[in-house]
DNA sequence: GCCGTTTTCGGCCCGACTGTTTTCAGTCG
């Protein structure tokens, strides 16, 4: 998929535009663009190919053209030319905490600084202080600015973020200076990442809530302080065990402004603009504080006070991305999500026998605890060898135990699986006889990542094919933050999944995250059926679910979208 | 740059906070 490359690009001119001081709309239009790009649900060449590129809200003809050279010629010139007024390293600055494009041009132009480095030393010998504009304030923050961009403040995984949220959640709860408290932002829409979390909350003495949130343990640096807002960075170790630190803001509302609160800052921006628009025409104001005519609040102590003054209903947060929910929402089509309460089961489970870290029987009382129906037990298969992979004969051993386990379970499914590897060119690595023996089958890559695009998709759809295979696991086994996906068209591998029936995975990994939402969504629009997964290696890993959920709600998905929502005959008859 | 059931031109979200300023520009979300 070109579009995130198309993606980047557009966000490159934004900044530099923004820098060489154009029209901050022109500025806007870019970014907007670049952001719908990324959540594309639709390659951007197939577009191209239909000529529907105008069918993508801020893009408009002048846009559409610079993708259309992308896709023909492999660059943008007016991207090219831009570039090269630029040194290498001035759009790196961009990335500094309180550095924006008009510091950055009285940077470059007036004292030479085009890099990191370069900022680093001139901070530390105080030649920033010499320009209007510039004070010894800001000389020591940029340096910590800079160390953070060194360290690589990158993006909090989903599950870390649900993690710090609880904990701030419980911390400021237990010093009783708010009445409310809860997290908006991206943490609520459910993106796979985090780049900050946003909190919430009520209460009577602003001063006391904001100073015992400055105060709560693990803030490293209080950023900003005033009477509504309250912005520090934390430390925190990722699930990995990794220190990393994030973003978080704190703003204190009225509590007759919940509503109107948490709906402006749970976003997305795109979304927000889309519902401020039809404020305005019908003659109503819109923001953090409420809904107005004229002086006169009409809303805003709940959400969907929010969004019935528009004649809208409640749409849930994971929708809110300017993709065409809101006229859902006027309609009254709006989906009914798929909720952690459907889910009667978990297919994708590793055990000691390959690289979990606990006995089958471990797993199994994780899962029944959990209230699920059934579980799946998924190991790998022989060829991964890293995986400790189960030879044909020990995947089957296991069938006795299995069946002992669920003559003495009531009201509980144990299901015998594989995650089985897919092979040179889409062979599965066990044969036939030992794939039709076990209750279902995964089928993932876990090699030859680097076949290009042709083979690759080939190798898949082969595998999809195959009648044995039930479920195609973490379809593009890209890693956030390590790996990138394979190269593979979705398009033809959805349509081979669905013509096969065999189901297409939401991996709830949190470095997984794969289908992402987007590509989920488009799953469902080639008419897939979806398994939402946790790829277990322990029981405590059973609770990815949640965030699993949480990406299938972004792709529109509701339980009948999604396999392990289903009764348990429905879903072994959608095997056969 | 985009966009339109009052507009094909003239809008485009706007409030909070900081630092350096001495009344406000820049940044952020």
């Amino acid at each position: 998929m070109k579009n995130e490359e198309i993606a980047a690009r557009f966000g490159e001119i934004a900044a530099m535009l923004d820098i060489l001081g154009e029209d901050t709309f022109r500025v806007l239009s870019y970014q907007r663009a670049a952001r719908q790009l990324e959540d594309l649900t639709e390659d951007v060449e197939g577009l191209v190919r239909q000529g529907r590129l105008n069918q993508v809200p801020g893009i408009g003809p002048a846009l559409a053209e610079k993708i259309t050279e992308y896709v023909t010629t492999g660059r943008i010139t007016y991207h090219d030319e831009l570039r090269a007024k630029f040194p290498p390293g001035v759009l790196d600055l961009l990335k500094v905490r309180g550095l924006g494009p008009k510091k950055v041009k009285v940077l470059w132009q007036q004292l030479g600084i085009t890099d990191l480095d370069t900022l680093k030393s001139a901070a530390e010998k105080h030649l920033l202080s010499r320009v209007k504009g510039f004070g010894e304030k800001t000389e020591e923050n940029l340096l910590r600015a800079i160390a953070a961009v060194k360290e690589g403040e990158a993006r909090s995984f989903l599950v870390d973020a649900a993690r710090i949220v609880d904990g701030i959640v419980e911390r400021m709860q237990a010093s009783k200076t708010v009445e409310r408290i809860d997290a908006a932002g991206s943490f609520r829409r459910m993106r796979e990442t985090v780049g900050d979390i946003d909190i919430l909350a009520v209460a009577k003495d602003r001063s006391a809530a904001g100073t015992a949130f400055e105060h709560l343990p693990d803030v490293v640096e209080v950023l900003a302080s005033g009477e509504t807002k309250v912005v520090v960075r934390m430390a925190y170790h990722d699930y990995e065990g990794a220190p990393r630190t994030i973003q978080v803001d704190l703003r204190i509302l009225d509590p007759d402004a919940w509503g109107a609160g948490l709906q402006y800052f749970t976003g997305s921006k795109d979304h927000n603009i889309r519902l401020r628009t039809m404020a305005e025409r019908r003659g109503l104001k819109m923001n953090e504080y409420g809904m107005f005519r004229d002086e006169k609040r009409v809303a805003g102590d709940t959400e969907e006070s929010m969004y019935s003054a528009l004649d809208l209903a409640w749409i849930p947060p994971e929708m809110r991305e300017d993709q065409g929910e809101v006229d859902l929402a006027a309609t009254g089509r709006l989906p009914t999500l798929v909720e952690l309460a459907d889910i009667r089961g978990d297919l994708h489970v590793h055990t000691n026998a390959t690289d979990g870290s606990e006995p089958l029987e471990a797993m199994v009382e994780a899962a029944r605890r959990r209230g699920y129906a059934f579980v799946g037990i998924s190991d790998h298969s022989v060829s991964a060898t890293v995986a400790r992979g189960l030879t044909a004969e020990h995947a089957l051993e296991r069938r006795d135990r299995v069946r002992e386990l669920n003559r003495s379970l009531k009201g509980f499914t144990v299901l015998l699986g594989t995650e089985c590897d897919i092979v040179e060119a889409g062979e599965m690595d066990y044969p036939d006889e030992v794939l039709k023996e076990l209750d279902y089958v995964i089928a993932s890559v876990h090699s030859r990542f680097t076949l290009p695009q042709k083979e690759q998709t080939a190798r898949v759809v082969a595998a999809v094919q195959n009648p044995h295979v039930d479920v195609l696991g973490h379809p593009t086994t890209r890693q956030i933050g390590w790996r990138g996906p394979i190269q593979l068209d979705l398009d033809d591998v959805f349509k081979a999944c669905a013509k096969a029936g065999t189901a297409i995975e939401v991996d709830a990994d949190p470095r997984r995250m794969d289908l992402s939402a987007a590509q989920a969504r488009a799953a469902k629009n080639a008419g897939c059926t979806i398994a939402v997964d946790t790829d277990s290696h322990a029981s405590g890993n059973l609770a990815w679910m949640r965030f699993g959920v949480g990406t299938a709600r972004r792709a529109w998905l509701t339980p009948d979208d999604v396999l392990n929502t289903w009764p348990l005959e429905k879903m072994q008859a959608f095997w056969r």
